[in-house]
DNA sequence: TATTGTTATACTCTATAACTATA
DNA sequence: TATAGTTATAGAGTATAACAATA
């Protein structure tokens, strides 16, 4: 490698890596999916709704950053699909739930995302491996307030 | 902590804390900069100049990973706003370089910049932070083609 | 032929304000 | 009073196609 594209003052910055990192890998997720027809959120909102049965559409927003107000095209162009559905909880609040349909895309989907996972994984040097996870879960976490 | 927000299946995916990492390290450098009326993308550009002096409109992006015709509007915005200016080297191309206000206000980016790698690094527990750089270089590295 | 800068356009993602009906 | 779902809307960011001028 005669010389990156990419100049050392940014080369050096874990924040400016960080994000080409996750644009690049979201992109190729996203190419990973297409042929099933799904995008990374939507997997990330099924896996959640697998792993919290009856979450509110709220809630669910909540967990996953994304605002209540973005939340409900959302989940109506999934339930529109017949991947999830909706079931009253009291009057205002409404349960979210795989159908059958969903949990079968899901399960497709959780083969590409493990697949894409060990990509990831498999570009890092063996030695460093162990740490991913580790440093992942450091430089994300006083994001969860804000 | 008695349960994180966050459920299991998504809390160990590389690529999940990846992105949300990501997106919270932008947000809040973004936070950082508003004081200085920049966004993290203009940082990046003003320190592309900076380290390769007379690069092109086009080639910028090509580094920076952002479309040629984006780039349009991108640096007319941080021309208008006196940062950088533009000299023709041949009768199609145009070297970007910065204004001495530019100058100026990167190097109190700069100090910013470097605050919030601080912070970053800092969330990190002493004994992985070596690995920072490597690994997220690493989880880069082939997105460079695409 | 390929590249530079440009315009126009569209799509995704994200953010905010406001409304209603409920709790 | 606070919350759930909703509507409407606006702003980023990103992507593509096309064009004129130039290399």
């Amino acid at each position: 490698m005669p010389g990156s594209p990419v100049p050392d003052p940014l080369r050096g910055l874990a924040g400016y890596l960080l994000r080409r990192a996750a644009t690049a890998a979201v992109a190729e997720l996203n190419r990973r999916l297409a042929r099933l027809g799904l995008r990374h959120a939507d997997v990330a909102l099924l896996m959640l709704i697998e792993a919290a049965p009856d979450i509110s559409q709220s809630a669910a927003g909540r967990v996953l950053e994304i605002e209540r107000a973005n939340m409900v095209p959302f989940v109506a162009r999934l339930e529109r699909r017949g991947l999830l559905g909706r079931r009253r909880l009291d009057r205002r609040s409404q349960a979210l739930e795989l159908t059958r349909r969903g949990r079968l895309l899901l399960r497709r989907a959780r083969r590409v995302v493990a697949a894409h996972e060990a990509a990831l994984l498999q570009r890092v040097p063996r030695r460093l491996r162990h740490a991913v996870l580790p440093v992942l879960m450091a430089l994300w976490s006083p994001g969860r307030g804000g």
